[in-house]
DNA sequence: GGTCGTATAGTCGGTTCCGACTAATAGGGA
DNA sequence: TCCCTATTAGTCGGAACCGACTATACGACC
């Protein structure tokens, strides 16, 4: 049993997945992928065998079988663990309670916007906004398109918080260059 | 010079405190702490260093001068260089044309709420509102501390922007636990 | 009946990131 | 004077992350 937790979100990804059904690494990817949850996790390759082992090695989840078709590689299958549907749970409930610091990129550029002087932040900003607007259609259509399958919202709910969060971010990028263009939000020589 | 472009953002805010002046890595990120910046960026003296030593190896920075203090182990001052300075600019401007994909922890826990159930989802969301109208306030008074002392908003907009999104998130955790309550967002047996 | 694209399934080597730990000095108080 | 704490400055090993690369099977098309 390793030191540290497991708290890579990924982690978190495959053990919900595995409550439902046990299953084999590529097969948890793919199933992410059907369910669009590809949005709310990042899935490479690489992470994927990594963390798979490493929650393993925690006995959050064991393998159950190895299948062989062909004369292809065997695959694991894995299953969860009772350990693990408990550390889900809590991890989960921690992971909605507590807000925690993360350090988005829009966020470090946004700390040396001075940089780019009035003009050209003004202008990125707004390219900015009409990117975001774009996500936000898409993110629409996707919703209409799962509610209109006759899927419960819940499926989904994290795309209606997603969008919400991009339209605080292009309501705020167009204020925001509006204040540059109009001059009242003042440009100091040095930054 | 290596393969691939830094793209760390601690990197970003070093190379943009050395186009002020020259510094050693320790001055560096007390620098960035003094001037709040490190609710922008994580740093951690294991990653500074190494950051550093990658900015060097692109030649983006270099080094001016080792001094030594006492019988302490030399300094190394680095200075930005005309590359950097270039890359620095292009860099900031792409982070603030493109949103590029993330993956916050709180969106993933949000694609697995139904696991939680529907009491205990509303509880942690409602604490989560209550944990962030404290940090809506902290930024609020930090911002108003900055201003007081005559500095020009330009100098703390990240704070500005990072409340607005902290506003955001409050409201839908906030309606999100009304609906949860009120019944308006059913919860499946299955999720 | 060859071959082309796509889906399946994963390996590997490197880069990045992290945080616990080390260690020296300065300043203040008992 | 001696000790305690804070500040300065950095090291190190391990964990996480990444993406290019490998390799097989299968159906479609010509």
């Amino acid at each position: 049993m390793p030191s540290r937790k497991i708290r890579n979100t990924l982690a978190l990804a495959l053990l919900g997945l595995l409550l439902e059904r046990p299953m084999h690494p590529y097969e948890m990817a793919s199933t992410l992928r059907e369910r669009y949850k590809d949005t709310s996790f990042k899935i490479n390759p690489g992470s994927l065998y990594d963390t798979v082992e490493a929650l393993a090695k925690h006995r959050w989840i064991e393998p159950v079988e190895t299948v062989r078709e062909g004369n292809r590689p065997e695959r694991t299958v894995y299953a969860h663990t009772e350990l693990g549907r408990q550390e889900f749970v809590a991890w989960l409930d921690e992971l909605v309670r507590e807000p925690v610091a993360e350090y988005p990129k829009f966020v470090a550029a946004v700390s040396y916007l001075g940089a780019l002087g009035p003009e050209r932040a003004a202008d990125a900003l707004e390219e900015r906004a009409r990117h975001l607007a774009e996500r936000i259609e898409g993110a629409d259509s996707a919703l209409a398109e799962t509610v209109g399958k006759g899927a419960p919202r819940l499926f989904m709910i994290e795309v209606e918080f997603v969008r919400h969060a991009w339209q605080a971010e292009l309501d705020w990028a167009r204020r925001t260059a509006a204040e540059i263009r109009s001059g009242s939000l003042p440009w100091p020589e040095t930054f």
